[in-house]
DNA sequence: CCGCTAAATTCGGCGAGTGAATGAAGGGTC
DNA sequence: GACCCTTCATTCACTCGCCGAATTTAGCGG
């Protein structure tokens, strides 16, 4: 199916598809090209050609010979476009800049009032700069990532966390700024990073989860996000748990988070005696660290909790892979055993030693690459939504694309 | 992305487009499909008449006039071809056969020893007459629903149920009858029909559950069905629900099956003394619809635990209906309250009212149907799998498609 | 009868993709 | 070093899908 929202550029679907190809298995000969996406070879020329002419991508190496002529490597340039990628939370913004594959470039952090009765205006004015900044590579476009969801199709923007209800973020800043603008729930800006970058880059099934002071996942299944019917998908936080378990922000009682979010853990650290009152994760992490076991049993009851959800996901969307992020990996040597057992424990059981685990270190700017990822990775899908069209023009406009006219 | 096993069949990519609107969206103009899918008029007119040539579409009404020139309405010719379908279980087998728009020509049902040295040369001579019948529209192929897990890719069967390892079912089965055969998960093909056919005509984003003997779950998401990494996904009965809870057949203890199946729901019965010790499914159905409050409760409980699962599907997944199907349905007067209260109450909050809840009334040849369906609408997708090519060949052998050479 | 509107068709042209032949660049063999 | 073999890459003539613009068809209302 797939047909209903296919847009008018279905001409060079396989340019798309050769980029998308270089870009994600890396160095690549055409002759590999034209047998995995089943082109002929003279086709391979024709459009590689156009795109090393655009300058978007370049032999980068000889290949081993396999008894005849070798072959030409080529990848994308990372330096023929870049993007800016901002997460926005509570109170802070963290911002990048990237390349085209994935590098990056610079980093900025501000604070932010997400209350303020015209928050936009102050994202906006906070951006600019950035956007206005010289460079010799082409900015493709803004990726938002939010604690909330977001229909993709209105770009409606949902974060009950900062207090936004029907907010269109998306077309107000792109507006505003002249640029491009995607938004997306920042757990699948995650995802898009690590599908197009990161440790999800060998697979076209698996699922990201994220610990730390929220709880959220995303799907990525036939090598396409889910984001579901109404952008929602992922809320991993709100699965029900008990429901006469603790209130949640959703409204709800018992909802995972209540079990173990960040101030969860601490709070039941505190119950236990294991932290003071006005301890936070930092030191929940601390008096584990020391051998605490009250603290670490927390972390273990916890990752078990979480490992659990993670195999009833994964027997019933049987992902290739489990990815684990967020700020709540910084303590990962106190949850893995409970999550990894857990989860092995509660999966179903042909499927245990068919999917892999992985855990990305946490790291402050990765969640910015990750908005940055939704714009960058724009050129290699076949998405026809308003801006994802937008971005790909200016990625043609690189010096070189008009030289061939 | 997408790209990777993406075949060379890109050409005619706007006409299999074309065929899965008018087949899934019912009678529809010309100028509605060019507006739909963003092709101009001239292309729509050029690829319905091909298809018109070809008998697998016609003009079946005139529309209302819009103030100009009336529509003509297309629509699929279901005489254009056919498929059969069949429902392996344990002992026994159900098949159909059904048109190309889903109407149900014919079914039959014969017993089966799924154990027997070499059960498939036994399906084969069953199958074999119904093959061999003469139809004045060409047999597309058939399809099988197993309870089990399929690699779509090797066709290698796993099920466990009927004591299958690594079976080549599809392989074989096609190489002894001539014909295409495609091989799925039996809840996958339900939902194949209720996507193509059925209740979820509607969505491209929809769940399926299925209760009775087993319980399981299909999952489609961005109109296609979700078979995960390994072709496992969907394995619902076995969600861990409690580690130290009863054993399943899987080999895990506390499987969701081992709370709802229809035997664990008379053993329930059976030890409140709501039946007796040699009731089955349809005693205990007796029981409550006599308005036994012990036979009752535990039809509300087993709702309650489903609906409780569904809901932490639907909060991860946001899709746009949950289906609830089998044969577990005949109980459903007595399942509907556990199960529409307690996923309304475990749902993530912002969804509630927009997931629609449907119950398709259990029908013995339904899942037979969805298997057929399962070859049937392999010309309304862009799927390049080993047999799907072979099944869109025999559509266009149809009469009238050589004519117009 | 004449405009108005929307649906459907015709037609010339463009451009992506292909197959087959050709050229390029290595390894191996004697 | 001449020769063959293999694999990768390119060129070229050709096909075919799709489009834009113009045209025809078919109902409605005044």
């Amino acid at each position: 199916m797939t047909a209903a929202t296919s847009g008018p550029r279905l001409r060079d679907v396989n340019r798309v598809a050769v980029l998308a190809l270089i870009g994600r298995h890396g160095p690549i000969s055409r002759a590999d090209i034209a047998r995995r996406l089943g082109l002929s070879p003279a086709t391979v020329t024709a459009v590689t050609r156009s795109l090393i002419e655009a300058g978007v991508i370049r032999k980068v190496d000889d290949g081993i010979p396999q008894g005849g002529r070798p072959a030409e490597l080529l990848a994308v340039v990372g330096r023929a476009a870049h993007a800016i990628g901002v997460k926005v939370a509570a109170g802070r913004l963290t911002g990048v800049r990237a390349d085209l594959d994935g590098t990056l470039l610079h980093t900025f952090s501000a604070p932010f009032d997400e209350t303020a009765v015209n928050p936009f205006g102050a994202l906006s004015e906070l951006l600019a700069p950035h956007v206005a900044a010289v460079d010799d590579a082409p900015l493709l476009g803004i990726g938002l990532g939010v604690p909330g969801f977001v229909d993709s199709r209105t770009g409606l923007v949902e974060a009950p966390l900062l207090g936004w209800r029907h907010m269109p973020l998306r077309d107000y800043l792109s507006q505003l700024l002249d640029v491009p603008v995607l938004v997306d729930n920042d757990v699948n800006t995650l995802a898009a990073y690590e599908h197009l970058y990161g440790l999800g880059r060998p697979y076209e099934d698996f699922l990201t989860i994220t610990l730390g002071q929220g709880i959220g996942a995303a799907v990525v299944s036939g090598g396409d996000l889910r984001r579901g019917g109404h952008g929602a998908a992922g809320e991993l936080g709100h699965l029900p748990i008990d429901p006469a378990g603790p209130p949640c922000h959703c409204g709800r009682r018992g909802c995972l988070e209540t079990y173990v979010s960040d101030g969860a853990l601490v709070q039941q650290a505190r119950e236990v005696g294991a932290v003071g009152p006005d301890a936070g994760p930092a030191d929940l992490r601390a008096a584990a660290d020391s051998g605490h076991p009250g603290a670490q049993e927390v972390y273990r009851a916890a990752g078990a909790r979480v490992g659990t959800v993670a195999a009833g996901l994964v027997t019933v969307l049987d992902p290739q892979a489990v990815l684990v992020s967020g700020e709540g990996t910084l303590a990962w040597t106190h949850l893995a055993d409970g999550f990894v057992t857990a989860l092995r424990a509660g999966m179903f059981l042909p499927l245990v030693d068919a999917v892999n685990v992985h855990v990305d270190p946490w790291d402050d700017t990765k969640w910015a690459l990750g908005a940055a990822a939704l714009v960058l990775r724009a050129p290699f899908t076949m998405n026809a939504e308003p801006h994802t069209d937008a971005i790909r023009a200016r990625l043609a406009a690189f010096p070189g694309a008009e030289v061939t006219q």
